[in-house]
DNA sequence: CCTCGCGCATGACACTTGTCATCATGAATT
DNA sequence: AATTCATGATGACAAGTGTCATGCGCGAGG
């Protein structure tokens, strides 16, 4: 069965598409299998349920396509594609991911993916990625492409998105200020130059907005 | 093919239990139809992507079991489940999330579900799971069970969580205050209870603290 | 070379938050 | 009838937070 994309003739041999699969949610990704092994050409030969296992796993099985989910404990989905990268170029990387954050594509990119896919996306969308990307093209999701220009890239200075993402769980200053070894005041200025490029008044919404937009670096 | 639960012998005959699945992204609800369809005591009779839509498709197909995501557009799971409860007393529901917050297990089963999942099971637990409920008993996962009683319910008074989760996007006193028509005095202190309560210093983490637990009321 | 931006720091100031004491009301218990 | 308790309010005070001016050193680019 095939859900979109692609040709085959009657006679025409079928080239199959090997797929690793990384996601950290083990319903999610058994169904996932389920769906893509729906399709005649896809074959997944392996799943992981942590980003510090995906280039073992490339290693083994030696996939075509990598299916990464950005959110995944042991090794965020962005460093984990740039892993795989560096260790196998010709592995062509599509993120899944639950949000369309512009900076996240902007990033996934950047660290040698050749596809995005939202999780809100059609299952005939994730089909025809894998398809195209397996035949050498990159595939990004037109609206989100369109966001990611519109919006641009992050204003915050590395500095400004470190320290800001220092306060996700809600510490006080002098907490983070010990944490990162800086002083208080500079900890404030940060944050307060961080404020102002985000357009808003205090350190509980600039987080939200840097989150959406996926102006954070490392989690 | 069944991945476990139940009996089935040789010439018995199979009782199909129809199923509708309740989540909001695509991608995820058309792999979950793909991998319980693989069960042949299993069929999806229906799916939606938003909790207001539940009760019109239940009215339409009749299933048996409701499987419902409790982050949804339109109508959270929980009221979703009390919806149907109340209009199909008959209907049994389980609660699949992403999280397994102790306090939306507590609001999950008194809002008439008879099953509770975490999006983390294997997919033979939700099976299991299913076919258990379609008999019509009670099924919660049993680390959960045991995290709800241990920690119990919300120490918070309804006011508390709803003035604590009117926070959520990081709107600053005066702006809440005006929102729910109260003095920003009377604001600050549900605020500084909601802080003691949860055993925080400030309203950031006793928001994450009373998110992670399932402690606030409506989204 | 010299400016500009970034990283880092200090100190001062105004404003926001968190805590506490105190008080009033109405509903539910005892 | 007395007590408890959630709701709602005020005022005062101490901490915490956000802004700004100012300073220094460094490296990249005009």
């Amino acid at each position: 069965m095939r859900l979109a994309g692609g040709t085959s003739y009657p006679g025409t041999e079928l080239r199959v598409i090997d797929i690793l699969l990384a996601d950290d949610q083990e319903l999610v990704r058994t169904a996932l299998v389920a769906l893509l092994e729906l399709e005649d050409d896809f074959h997944v030969v392996a799943t992981v349920g942590r980003g510090d296992e995906v280039v073992s796993a490339v290693e083994r099985t030696q996939p075509m396509v990598v299916l990464l989910d950005i959110e995944m404990p042991g090794l965020d989905g962005i460093s984990a594609a740039i892993e795989v990268h560096r260790h196998y170029p010709n592995c062509r990387i599509i993120m899944l991911t639950t949000f369309g954050r512009p900076g996240y594509l902007r990033r996934a990119m950047e660290s040698g993916a050749s596809g995005f896919v939202v999780k809100d996306a059609p299952a005939a969308t994730l089909a025809a990625t894998i398809r195209s990307v397996a035949e050498g093209r990159t595939v990004v999701d037109p609206v989100l492409a369109g966001e990611a220009l519109s919006i641009g890239q992050s204003p915050l200075s590395p500095r400004e998105s470190e320290v800001l993402g220092a306060f996700r769980h809600g510490a006080p200053v002098a907490e983070v200020a010990a944490h990162l070894h800086l002083s208080e005041g500079t900890v404030r200025n940060y944050l307060s130059s961080a404020i102002t490029k985000t357009g808003t008044k205090n350190r509980a919404s600039a987080l939200l907005r840097a989150e959406e937009l996926g102006w954070l670096s490392s989690p």
